[in-house]
DNA sequence: GAAATTTGTCTATTGATATAGACAATTATA
DNA sequence: TATAATTGTCTATATCAATAGACAAATTTC
Protein backbone atom coordinates (compact mmCIF):
# COMPACT_ATOMS: atom_id res chain seq x y z
CA UNK A 1 0.00 0.00 0.00
CA UNK A 2 1.00 3.29 -0.04
CA UNK A 3 -0.34 6.03 1.95
CA UNK A 4 -1.45 3.36 4.35
CA UNK A 5 -4.43 5.09 5.45
CA UNK A 6 -6.30 2.14 6.96
CA UNK A 7 -9.25 3.87 7.01
CA UNK A 8 -12.99 2.92 6.38
CA UNK A 9 -16.27 4.23 4.63
CA UNK A 10 -19.56 4.26 5.99
CA UNK A 11 -22.98 3.89 4.50
CA UNK A 12 -20.67 2.76 1.06
CA UNK A 13 -22.56 -0.28 0.76
CA UNK A 14 -19.92 -2.12 1.79
CA UNK A 15 -20.23 -3.38 5.70
CA UNK A 16 -17.65 -2.37 7.74
CA UNK A 17 -16.61 -5.78 8.18
CA UNK A 18 -16.03 -6.70 5.14
CA UNK A 19 -14.03 -3.47 4.40
CA UNK A 20 -11.70 -4.00 7.08
CA UNK A 21 -11.61 -8.24 6.34
CA UNK A 22 -10.28 -6.79 3.11
CA UNK A 23 -7.73 -4.09 4.95
CA UNK A 24 -6.54 -7.42 7.10
CA UNK A 25 -6.04 -9.41 4.12
CA UNK A 26 -4.11 -6.90 2.34
CA UNK A 27 -1.95 -6.43 5.19
CA UNK A 28 -1.05 -9.78 5.20
CA UNK A 29 -0.79 -10.37 1.58
CA UNK A 30 2.09 -7.28 1.74
CA UNK A 31 3.69 -9.03 4.56
CA UNK A 32 2.58 -6.09 7.76
CA UNK A 33 1.69 -9.67 9.38
CA UNK A 34 3.45 -12.48 8.77
CA UNK A 35 2.51 -15.99 8.30
CA UNK A 36 2.03 -17.83 12.45
CA UNK A 37 2.04 -14.23 13.41
CA UNK A 38 -0.43 -13.16 16.05
CA UNK A 39 -2.93 -10.21 15.05
CA UNK A 40 -3.19 -7.29 17.27
CA UNK A 41 -5.37 -7.80 19.74
CA UNK A 42 -8.96 -7.25 18.83
CA UNK A 43 -9.42 -4.40 21.17
CA UNK A 44 -6.15 -2.91 19.44
CA UNK A 45 -7.56 -3.02 16.12
CA UNK A 46 -11.40 -1.63 17.19
CA UNK A 47 -9.49 1.34 18.41
CA UNK A 48 -7.51 1.43 15.24
CA UNK A 49 -10.19 0.70 13.16
CA UNK A 50 -12.65 3.47 15.05
CA UNK A 51 -15.33 0.61 15.42
CA UNK A 52 -16.60 -1.86 17.71
CA UNK A 53 -15.08 -4.84 19.00
CA UNK A 54 -18.06 -6.96 17.59
CA UNK A 55 -17.03 -5.34 14.35
CA UNK A 56 -13.83 -6.64 14.66
CA UNK A 57 -14.97 -10.04 15.49
CA UNK A 58 -16.89 -9.78 12.22
CA UNK A 59 -14.34 -9.58 9.80
CA UNK A 60 -11.86 -11.77 11.77
CA UNK A 61 -14.68 -14.73 11.38
CA UNK A 62 -14.93 -14.10 7.68
CA UNK A 63 -11.06 -14.31 7.62
CA UNK A 64 -11.33 -17.68 9.60
CA UNK A 65 -14.06 -18.82 7.68
CA UNK A 66 -11.59 -18.08 4.73
CA UNK A 67 -8.96 -20.03 6.04
CA UNK A 68 -6.32 -16.73 6.28
CA UNK A 69 -6.45 -16.56 10.26
CA UNK A 70 -7.49 -19.60 13.28
CA UNK A 71 -8.60 -17.53 16.79
CA UNK A 72 -7.43 -19.14 20.11
CA UNK A 73 -8.95 -18.24 22.96
CA UNK A 74 -6.90 -16.70 25.57
CA UNK A 75 -3.85 -16.87 23.37
CA UNK A 76 -4.87 -14.52 20.28
CA UNK A 77 -5.11 -14.38 15.85
CA UNK A 78 -2.57 -16.35 14.03
CA UNK A 79 -2.16 -15.66 10.33
CA UNK A 80 -1.64 -18.64 8.52
CA UNK A 81 -0.23 -18.95 5.36
CA UNK A 82 -1.22 -16.94 2.70
CA UNK A 83 0.94 -16.56 0.15
CA UNK A 84 -0.67 -15.66 -3.05
CA UNK A 85 0.90 -17.75 -6.00
CA UNK A 86 2.50 -15.69 -8.99
CA UNK A 87 1.10 -16.53 -12.38
CA UNK A 88 3.08 -15.52 -14.87
CA UNK A 89 1.87 -13.95 -18.15
CA UNK A 90 3.64 -13.98 -21.28
CA UNK A 91 4.53 -14.94 -24.69
CA UNK A 92 4.61 -18.42 -23.54
CA UNK A 93 1.43 -18.49 -20.94
CA UNK A 94 1.02 -22.04 -19.57
CA UNK A 95 -0.87 -22.96 -16.97
CA UNK A 96 0.96 -26.18 -15.67
CA UNK A 97 4.69 -24.53 -15.77
CA UNK A 98 3.65 -21.19 -14.74
CA UNK A 99 2.99 -22.33 -11.24
CA UNK A 100 6.28 -24.72 -11.49
CA UNK A 101 7.76 -24.31 -7.81
CA UNK A 102 5.12 -22.15 -6.16
CA UNK A 103 2.75 -25.64 -5.99
CA UNK A 104 3.50 -29.37 -5.71
CA UNK A 105 0.30 -30.50 -7.30
CA UNK A 106 -1.45 -28.48 -10.20
CA UNK A 107 -3.49 -28.99 -12.79
CA UNK A 108 -6.67 -28.55 -14.80
CA UNK A 109 -10.22 -29.55 -14.56
CA UNK A 110 -12.88 -29.49 -17.84
CA UNK A 111 -15.86 -29.07 -16.43
CA UNK A 112 -17.80 -28.07 -19.57
CA UNK A 113 -17.66 -28.10 -22.97
CA UNK A 114 -20.52 -26.72 -25.89
CA UNK A 115 -20.54 -25.76 -29.00
CA UNK A 116 -21.93 -22.54 -29.84
CA UNK A 117 -22.13 -19.60 -32.77
CA UNK A 118 -19.32 -17.30 -32.54
CA UNK A 119 -20.51 -13.90 -30.47
CA UNK A 120 -18.68 -10.98 -32.46
CA UNK A 121 -15.93 -10.71 -29.63
CA UNK A 122 -15.22 -14.29 -30.51
CA UNK A 123 -15.46 -14.06 -34.48
CA UNK A 124 -13.35 -11.08 -34.67
CA UNK A 125 -10.58 -12.17 -32.31
CA UNK A 126 -10.56 -15.63 -34.08
CA UNK A 127 -10.59 -14.10 -37.51
CA UNK A 128 -13.86 -16.23 -38.55
CA UNK A 129 -17.72 -15.05 -39.27
CA UNK A 130 -19.88 -14.05 -37.03
CA UNK A 131 -22.30 -17.38 -36.53
CA UNK A 132 -19.62 -19.95 -36.97
CA UNK A 133 -19.44 -22.65 -34.94
CA UNK A 134 -16.69 -22.71 -32.22
CA UNK A 135 -16.35 -24.82 -28.98
CA UNK A 136 -16.22 -23.54 -25.78
CA UNK A 137 -13.99 -25.04 -22.87
CA UNK A 138 -15.00 -24.14 -19.39
CA UNK A 139 -12.59 -24.97 -17.23
CA UNK A 140 -10.93 -24.47 -13.67
CA UNK A 141 -7.24 -24.39 -12.50
CA UNK A 142 -6.08 -25.62 -9.29
CA UNK A 143 -2.92 -25.55 -6.85
CA UNK A 144 -2.78 -27.83 -4.17
CA UNK A 145 -6.26 -28.27 -4.45
CA UNK A 146 -7.62 -24.66 -4.20
CA UNK A 147 -8.67 -23.25 -7.12
CA UNK A 148 -7.10 -20.53 -8.77
CA UNK A 149 -8.49 -19.84 -12.09
CA UNK A 150 -11.49 -20.34 -14.36
CA UNK A 151 -11.69 -20.07 -17.83
CA UNK A 152 -13.45 -20.20 -21.06
CA UNK A 153 -12.00 -20.94 -24.17
CA UNK A 154 -13.20 -20.85 -27.81
CA UNK A 155 -11.91 -23.10 -30.82
CA UNK A 156 -12.43 -22.88 -34.04
CA UNK A 157 -15.09 -26.02 -34.36
CA UNK A 158 -13.98 -27.38 -37.40
CA UNK A 159 -10.10 -27.49 -37.47
CA UNK A 160 -10.39 -28.62 -33.69
CA UNK A 161 -13.05 -30.98 -33.46
CA UNK A 162 -13.11 -33.09 -30.87
CA UNK A 163 -10.47 -30.82 -28.71
CA UNK A 164 -13.26 -31.17 -26.36
CA UNK A 165 -12.42 -35.04 -25.71
CA UNK A 166 -8.61 -34.56 -26.10
CA UNK A 167 -8.55 -32.01 -23.04
CA UNK A 168 -10.81 -34.30 -21.12
CA UNK A 169 -8.03 -36.96 -22.10
CA UNK A 170 -5.23 -34.94 -21.12
CA UNK A 171 -5.96 -32.14 -19.46
CA UNK A 172 -3.56 -29.89 -20.94
CA UNK A 173 -4.23 -27.29 -23.45
CA UNK A 174 -1.14 -27.75 -24.80
CA UNK A 175 -1.36 -31.30 -25.02
CA UNK A 176 -5.27 -31.26 -26.85
CA UNK A 177 -3.60 -28.71 -29.13
CA UNK A 178 -1.09 -30.39 -30.05
CA UNK A 179 -3.27 -33.45 -31.47
CA UNK A 180 -4.17 -31.09 -33.58
CA UNK A 181 -1.01 -30.22 -35.05
CA UNK A 182 -0.32 -26.79 -33.18
CA UNK A 183 3.17 -27.78 -31.95
CA UNK A 184 3.37 -24.30 -30.62
CA UNK A 185 2.04 -20.86 -29.62
CA UNK A 186 2.24 -17.50 -28.78
CA UNK A 187 0.03 -14.97 -26.54
CA UNK A 188 -0.89 -12.37 -28.65
CA UNK A 189 -2.91 -10.08 -27.34
CA UNK A 190 -4.39 -9.86 -23.13
CA UNK A 191 -6.45 -7.30 -21.74
CA UNK A 192 -6.69 -7.01 -18.25
CA UNK A 193 -9.58 -5.76 -16.09
CA UNK A 194 -11.04 -6.60 -12.18
CA UNK A 195 -14.35 -6.92 -10.86
CA UNK A 196 -16.41 -8.07 -7.35
CA UNK A 197 -16.96 -11.94 -8.05
CA UNK A 198 -20.43 -12.62 -9.16
CA UNK A 199 -22.22 -15.99 -8.03
CA UNK A 200 -20.43 -18.03 -10.22
CA UNK A 201 -17.43 -17.14 -9.94
CA UNK A 202 -18.10 -17.58 -6.18
CA UNK A 203 -18.82 -21.31 -6.53
CA UNK A 204 -16.37 -21.92 -9.07
CA UNK A 205 -13.90 -20.65 -7.14
CA UNK A 206 -14.42 -21.32 -3.78
CA UNK A 207 -14.72 -18.04 -2.71
CA UNK A 208 -16.24 -15.80 -0.02
CA UNK A 209 -18.98 -13.44 -1.14
CA UNK A 210 -17.23 -9.50 -1.65
CA UNK A 211 -14.06 -10.93 -3.11
CA UNK A 212 -12.10 -9.34 -5.74
CA UNK A 213 -12.00 -11.45 -9.38
CA UNK A 214 -8.73 -10.64 -12.01
CA UNK A 215 -10.41 -10.79 -15.62
CA UNK A 216 -7.97 -11.79 -18.68
CA UNK A 217 -9.69 -11.39 -22.16
CA UNK A 218 -6.33 -13.10 -24.24
CA UNK A 219 -5.35 -14.36 -27.71
CA UNK A 220 -3.34 -17.38 -28.58
CA UNK A 221 -1.78 -17.65 -32.25
CA UNK A 222 0.05 -19.97 -34.05
CA UNK A 223 3.83 -18.64 -34.48
CA UNK A 224 2.93 -17.52 -37.82
CA UNK A 225 0.42 -15.27 -36.50
CA UNK A 226 -2.97 -17.42 -36.95
CA UNK A 227 -5.49 -17.38 -34.26
CA UNK A 228 -6.64 -20.82 -32.57
CA UNK A 229 -7.94 -19.50 -29.28
CA UNK A 230 -9.55 -16.88 -27.60
CA UNK A 231 -10.15 -17.35 -23.63
CA UNK A 232 -11.22 -15.41 -20.94
CA UNK A 233 -9.67 -16.56 -17.33
CA UNK A 234 -10.64 -15.45 -13.77
CA UNK A 235 -8.78 -15.27 -11.05
CA UNK A 236 -8.85 -14.92 -7.70
CA UNK A 237 -7.04 -11.28 -6.70
CA UNK A 238 -6.48 -12.98 -2.79
CA UNK A 239 -4.76 -15.90 -4.30
CA UNK A 240 -2.85 -15.03 -7.37
CA UNK A 241 -0.98 -12.04 -8.38
CA UNK A 242 0.09 -11.72 -12.60
CA UNK A 243 3.60 -11.66 -13.07
CA UNK A 244 4.05 -9.84 -16.59
CA UNK A 245 7.24 -10.95 -18.51
CA UNK A 246 8.19 -10.83 -21.89
CA UNK A 247 4.92 -11.18 -24.22
CA UNK B 1 -18.69 -12.40 -19.04
CA UNK B 2 -18.84 -16.22 -19.15
CA UNK B 3 -22.07 -17.70 -17.57
CA UNK B 4 -23.50 -14.33 -17.44
CA UNK B 5 -25.61 -15.87 -14.22
CA UNK B 6 -26.57 -12.21 -13.22
CA UNK B 7 -27.20 -13.09 -9.90
CA UNK B 8 -26.46 -11.67 -6.24
CA UNK B 9 -25.71 -12.75 -2.93
CA UNK B 10 -27.09 -11.71 0.08
CA UNK B 11 -25.76 -11.72 3.58
CA UNK B 12 -22.52 -11.20 2.15
CA UNK B 13 -21.63 -7.65 3.57
CA UNK B 14 -21.68 -6.01 0.53
CA UNK B 15 -25.37 -4.45 0.03
CA UNK B 16 -27.44 -5.72 -2.78
CA UNK B 17 -27.69 -2.02 -4.07
CA UNK B 18 -24.20 -2.04 -4.80
CA UNK B 19 -23.86 -5.49 -6.04
CA UNK B 20 -26.46 -4.74 -8.92
CA UNK B 21 -24.55 -1.35 -9.05
CA UNK B 22 -21.60 -3.20 -9.85
CA UNK B 23 -22.96 -5.94 -12.44
CA UNK B 24 -24.78 -3.23 -14.15
CA UNK B 25 -21.98 -1.06 -14.76
CA UNK B 26 -19.71 -4.20 -15.58
CA UNK B 27 -22.83 -4.68 -18.45
CA UNK B 28 -22.28 -1.01 -19.45
CA UNK B 29 -18.20 -1.34 -19.50
CA UNK B 30 -18.92 -5.05 -21.78
CA UNK B 31 -21.65 -3.14 -24.18
CA UNK B 32 -24.63 -5.05 -23.04
CA UNK B 33 -25.78 -1.76 -22.74
CA UNK B 34 -24.47 0.99 -25.23
CA UNK B 35 -24.28 4.23 -25.13
CA UNK B 36 -27.58 6.50 -24.68
CA UNK B 37 -29.22 3.22 -24.70
CA UNK B 38 -32.10 2.69 -22.19
CA UNK B 39 -31.96 0.16 -19.45
CA UNK B 40 -34.36 -2.23 -18.95
CA UNK B 41 -37.83 -0.43 -16.84
CA UNK B 42 -37.01 -0.59 -13.15
CA UNK B 43 -40.14 -3.07 -12.66
CA UNK B 44 -38.27 -5.53 -15.04
CA UNK B 45 -34.69 -5.34 -13.60
CA UNK B 46 -35.86 -6.30 -10.40
CA UNK B 47 -37.57 -9.02 -11.34
CA UNK B 48 -34.64 -10.21 -13.37
CA UNK B 49 -32.20 -9.54 -10.02
CA UNK B 50 -34.89 -10.92 -7.73
CA UNK B 51 -34.67 -7.92 -5.09
CA UNK B 52 -37.90 -4.77 -4.63
CA UNK B 53 -37.69 -2.46 -6.87
CA UNK B 54 -36.74 0.03 -4.54
CA UNK B 55 -33.11 -2.00 -4.14
CA UNK B 56 -33.23 -1.30 -7.86
CA UNK B 57 -33.50 2.06 -7.60
CA UNK B 58 -30.38 2.40 -4.85
CA UNK B 59 -28.69 0.75 -7.57
CA UNK B 60 -29.09 3.46 -10.03
CA UNK B 61 -29.33 6.20 -7.55
CA UNK B 62 -25.62 5.19 -7.17
CA UNK B 63 -24.69 5.06 -10.15
CA UNK B 64 -26.75 8.40 -11.47
CA UNK B 65 -24.58 9.96 -8.92
CA UNK B 66 -21.48 8.53 -10.24
CA UNK B 67 -22.63 9.60 -13.52
CA UNK B 68 -23.05 6.39 -15.38
CA UNK B 69 -26.62 6.78 -15.97
CA UNK B 70 -28.91 9.74 -16.51
CA UNK B 71 -32.81 8.89 -15.18
CA UNK B 72 -35.89 10.76 -16.85
CA UNK B 73 -39.53 10.41 -15.08
CA UNK B 74 -41.94 8.87 -17.64
CA UNK B 75 -38.88 8.50 -20.28
CA UNK B 76 -36.41 5.63 -18.50
CA UNK B 77 -33.20 5.66 -17.20
CA UNK B 78 -30.24 6.16 -20.11
CA UNK B 79 -26.66 5.21 -20.40
CA UNK B 80 -24.13 8.21 -20.68
CA UNK B 81 -20.59 7.23 -21.79
CA UNK B 82 -19.17 4.80 -19.83
CA UNK B 83 -15.81 4.38 -22.68
CA UNK B 84 -12.93 2.43 -20.51
CA UNK B 85 -9.89 3.74 -21.60
CA UNK B 86 -7.26 0.91 -22.92
CA UNK B 87 -3.70 1.85 -20.90
CA UNK B 88 -1.05 0.02 -22.22
CA UNK B 89 1.45 -2.03 -20.39
CA UNK B 90 4.56 -3.14 -22.23
CA UNK B 91 8.62 -2.19 -22.64
CA UNK B 92 8.08 1.39 -22.79
CA UNK B 93 5.26 2.17 -20.75
CA UNK B 94 4.82 6.16 -20.85
CA UNK B 95 1.58 7.30 -19.31
CA UNK B 96 0.70 10.00 -22.29
CA UNK B 97 1.97 7.89 -24.98
CA UNK B 98 -0.39 5.13 -24.12
CA UNK B 99 -3.62 7.17 -24.04
CA UNK B 100 -2.73 9.48 -26.77
CA UNK B 101 -6.21 9.03 -29.29
CA UNK B 102 -8.47 7.99 -26.57
CA UNK B 103 -8.21 11.34 -24.58
CA UNK B 104 -7.67 14.54 -25.92
CA UNK B 105 -6.10 16.14 -23.34
CA UNK B 106 -4.31 13.85 -20.22
CA UNK B 107 -1.31 14.69 -18.09
CA UNK B 108 0.44 14.07 -14.79
CA UNK B 109 0.37 16.16 -11.47
CA UNK B 110 2.81 15.61 -8.79
CA UNK B 111 0.75 15.36 -5.81
CA UNK B 112 4.03 15.05 -3.11
CA UNK B 113 7.53 14.54 -2.95
CA UNK B 114 9.54 13.17 0.06
CA UNK B 115 12.95 11.66 1.40
CA UNK B 116 12.88 8.52 2.60
CA UNK B 117 15.10 5.54 3.65
CA UNK B 118 14.14 2.78 1.39
CA UNK B 119 12.33 -0.05 2.74
CA UNK B 120 13.14 -3.56 2.00
CA UNK B 121 11.13 -3.70 -0.78
CA UNK B 122 12.15 -0.72 -2.56
CA UNK B 123 15.53 -1.15 -2.11
CA UNK B 124 16.03 -4.67 -3.72
CA UNK B 125 13.84 -3.59 -6.29
CA UNK B 126 16.74 -0.72 -6.70
CA UNK B 127 19.77 -2.51 -5.72
CA UNK B 128 20.24 -0.53 -2.90
CA UNK B 129 21.20 -1.10 0.35
CA UNK B 130 18.06 -0.93 2.54
CA UNK B 131 17.88 2.44 4.34
CA UNK B 132 19.45 3.98 1.71
CA UNK B 133 17.75 7.60 1.25
CA UNK B 134 15.19 7.31 -1.80
CA UNK B 135 13.04 9.98 -3.22
CA UNK B 136 9.14 9.19 -3.36
CA UNK B 137 6.99 11.31 -5.94
CA UNK B 138 3.39 10.62 -5.45
CA UNK B 139 0.93 11.69 -8.62
CA UNK B 140 -2.01 11.19 -10.29
CA UNK B 141 -2.58 11.04 -13.72
CA UNK B 142 -5.68 12.79 -15.80
CA UNK B 143 -7.61 12.24 -18.72
CA UNK B 144 -9.88 14.74 -20.04
CA UNK B 145 -10.38 15.60 -16.29
CA UNK B 146 -10.54 12.30 -14.97
CA UNK B 147 -8.45 10.82 -12.51
CA UNK B 148 -7.32 7.50 -14.24
CA UNK B 149 -3.85 6.43 -12.27
CA UNK B 150 -2.45 7.32 -8.51
CA UNK B 151 0.94 6.45 -8.45
CA UNK B 152 4.09 6.53 -6.31
CA UNK B 153 7.41 6.30 -7.96
CA UNK B 154 10.89 5.67 -5.84
CA UNK B 155 14.27 6.97 -6.96
CA UNK B 156 17.58 6.47 -5.84
CA UNK B 157 18.25 9.78 -4.08
CA UNK B 158 21.97 10.60 -4.87
CA UNK B 159 21.46 10.02 -8.90
CA UNK B 160 18.38 11.61 -9.21
CA UNK B 161 18.28 14.69 -6.58
CA UNK B 162 15.79 17.33 -7.47
CA UNK B 163 13.69 14.96 -9.57
CA UNK B 164 10.98 16.38 -7.62
CA UNK B 165 11.42 19.94 -9.13
CA UNK B 166 11.84 18.45 -12.54
CA UNK B 167 8.94 16.46 -12.20
CA UNK B 168 6.14 19.82 -10.60
CA UNK B 169 7.92 21.73 -13.54
CA UNK B 170 7.54 19.06 -16.99
CA UNK B 171 5.14 17.52 -15.37
CA UNK B 172 6.29 14.29 -17.04
CA UNK B 173 8.18 11.28 -15.73
CA UNK B 174 10.56 11.04 -18.80
CA UNK B 175 11.31 14.34 -19.33
CA UNK B 176 12.70 14.32 -15.49
CA UNK B 177 14.73 11.78 -16.08
CA UNK B 178 16.02 12.90 -19.10
CA UNK B 179 17.82 15.54 -16.58
CA UNK B 180 19.71 12.98 -15.16
CA UNK B 181 20.87 11.67 -18.30
CA UNK B 182 18.54 8.66 -18.70
CA UNK B 183 17.77 9.00 -22.33
CA UNK B 184 15.53 5.83 -22.70
CA UNK B 185 14.17 3.28 -20.34
CA UNK B 186 12.74 -0.13 -20.31
CA UNK B 187 9.63 -1.80 -17.94
CA UNK B 188 11.57 -4.58 -16.28
CA UNK B 189 8.61 -6.27 -14.59
CA UNK B 190 5.32 -5.88 -13.60
CA UNK B 191 3.54 -7.44 -11.39
CA UNK B 192 -0.59 -6.93 -10.91
CA UNK B 193 -3.09 -7.29 -8.53
CA UNK B 194 -6.88 -5.37 -7.67
CA UNK B 195 -8.11 -4.88 -4.33
CA UNK B 196 -11.11 -2.90 -3.24
CA UNK B 197 -10.04 1.21 -3.14
CA UNK B 198 -9.24 2.41 0.49
CA UNK B 199 -10.49 5.49 1.45
CA UNK B 200 -6.78 7.15 0.07
CA UNK B 201 -7.90 5.61 -3.06
CA UNK B 202 -11.53 6.95 -2.84
CA UNK B 203 -10.14 10.89 -2.31
CA UNK B 204 -7.52 10.44 -4.72
CA UNK B 205 -9.06 9.05 -8.02
CA UNK B 206 -12.48 10.07 -6.77
CA UNK B 207 -14.39 6.86 -6.66
CA UNK B 208 -16.93 5.97 -5.22
CA UNK B 209 -16.92 3.50 -1.89
CA UNK B 210 -16.83 0.15 -2.64
CA UNK B 211 -15.05 0.52 -6.72
CA UNK B 212 -11.74 -1.63 -6.95
CA UNK B 213 -8.54 -0.89 -8.23
CA UNK B 214 -5.75 -2.35 -10.56
CA UNK B 215 -2.68 -2.25 -8.95
CA UNK B 216 0.79 -2.40 -10.57
CA UNK B 217 4.33 -2.99 -9.02
CA UNK B 218 6.41 -2.37 -11.41
CA UNK B 219 10.28 -1.62 -11.77
CA UNK B 220 12.14 0.60 -14.77
CA UNK B 221 16.10 0.11 -15.85
CA UNK B 222 17.91 1.54 -18.07
CA UNK B 223 18.66 -0.14 -21.40
CA UNK B 224 22.03 -1.54 -19.95
CA UNK B 225 20.04 -3.12 -16.65
CA UNK B 226 20.60 -0.77 -14.33
CA UNK B 227 16.93 0.15 -11.93
CA UNK B 228 16.26 3.62 -11.82
CA UNK B 229 12.41 3.64 -10.54
CA UNK B 230 10.34 1.15 -8.27
CA UNK B 231 7.00 2.16 -8.52
CA UNK B 232 3.40 1.47 -7.51
CA UNK B 233 0.25 2.49 -9.45
CA UNK B 234 -3.27 2.07 -9.04
CA UNK B 235 -5.82 2.15 -11.13
CA UNK B 236 -9.68 2.18 -11.37
CA UNK B 237 -11.06 -0.51 -12.87
CA UNK B 238 -14.48 0.96 -13.86
CA UNK B 239 -12.37 3.70 -16.02
CA UNK B 240 -9.33 1.79 -17.31
CA UNK B 241 -8.55 -1.66 -18.27
CA UNK B 242 -4.51 -2.58 -18.88
CA UNK B 243 -3.72 -3.79 -22.26
CA UNK B 244 -0.73 -5.93 -21.98
CA UNK B 245 2.04 -5.50 -24.78
CA UNK B 246 5.23 -6.14 -25.81
CA UNK B 247 7.21 -6.29 -22.72
C1' DG C 1 -2.01 -19.72 42.68
C1' DA C 2 -3.35 -15.04 41.45
C1' DA C 3 -3.48 -11.54 38.05
C1' DA C 4 -3.46 -9.96 33.50
C1' DT C 5 -4.44 -10.76 28.75
C1' DT C 6 -7.14 -12.41 25.16
C1' DT C 7 -10.95 -14.70 22.74
C1' DG C 8 -15.94 -16.37 23.25
C1' DT C 9 -20.87 -15.59 24.34
C1' DC C 10 -24.88 -13.17 25.70
C1' DT C 11 -28.42 -9.21 25.89
C1' DA C 12 -30.05 -4.77 24.36
C1' DT C 13 -30.32 -0.79 21.31
C1' DT C 14 -29.66 2.01 17.15
C1' DG C 15 -29.09 2.78 12.29
C1' DA C 16 -28.68 1.02 7.54
C1' DT C 17 -30.55 -2.27 4.16
C1' DA C 18 -34.36 -4.56 1.91
C1' DT C 19 -39.23 -5.65 1.20
C1' DA C 20 -44.08 -4.34 0.39
C1' DG C 21 -47.66 -1.51 -1.23
C1' DA C 22 -49.88 2.69 -2.74
C1' DC C 23 -50.10 6.66 -5.37
C1' DA C 24 -48.22 10.97 -7.71
C1' DA C 25 -45.79 13.05 -11.72
C1' DT C 26 -44.08 12.89 -16.28
C1' DT C 27 -43.75 11.18 -20.89
C1' DA C 28 -45.03 8.51 -24.88
C1' DT C 29 -48.62 6.27 -27.44
C1' DA C 30 -53.12 4.75 -29.16
C1' DT D 1 -57.74 13.10 -24.99
C1' DA D 2 -57.45 9.00 -22.70
C1' DT D 3 -54.37 5.17 -21.61
C1' DA D 4 -50.21 2.91 -20.73
C1' DA D 5 -45.55 2.98 -19.29
C1' DT D 6 -42.11 4.75 -16.46
C1' DT D 7 -39.76 7.26 -12.74
C1' DG D 8 -40.49 9.74 -8.12
C1' DT D 9 -42.20 9.90 -3.34
C1' DC D 10 -44.27 8.32 0.77
C1' DT D 11 -45.40 5.03 4.76
C1' DA D 12 -44.71 0.76 7.15
C1' DT D 13 -42.23 -3.38 8.49
C1' DA D 14 -38.59 -6.89 8.84
C1' DT D 15 -33.81 -8.11 8.72
C1' DC D 16 -28.89 -7.14 8.71
C1' DA D 17 -25.04 -4.30 10.45
C1' DA D 18 -22.93 -1.86 14.17
C1' DT D 19 -22.57 -0.14 18.89
C1' DA D 20 -22.49 -0.84 23.91
C1' DG D 21 -21.69 -3.32 28.00
C1' DA D 22 -21.10 -7.33 30.88
C1' DC D 23 -19.15 -11.54 31.93
C1' DA D 24 -17.33 -16.37 30.90
C1' DA D 25 -13.44 -19.33 29.31
C1' DA D 26 -8.81 -20.20 28.12
C1' DT D 27 -4.00 -18.95 28.19
C1' DT D 28 0.11 -16.65 29.62
C1' DT D 29 2.74 -14.15 33.02
C1' DC D 30 4.16 -12.92 37.52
Amino acid sequence: MIGQANSIERRSGVALWRQIADQLLHSIAVGDFPENAALPPEVALAERYGVNRHTIRSAIAALVQEGVLRAEQGRGTFVLSRRRLSYPIGARTRFSEGLQGQASERHITLLASSVEPANRRVAESLGLAKGVDVIRLETRGEADGMPVSRAAGWFDARRFAGIDAAMAETGSITASLARFGVSDYLRQSTVLSARHADAADLADLDLQPGAIVLVTVAVNVTPDGQPIQFSESRFPAERIELKLSAL
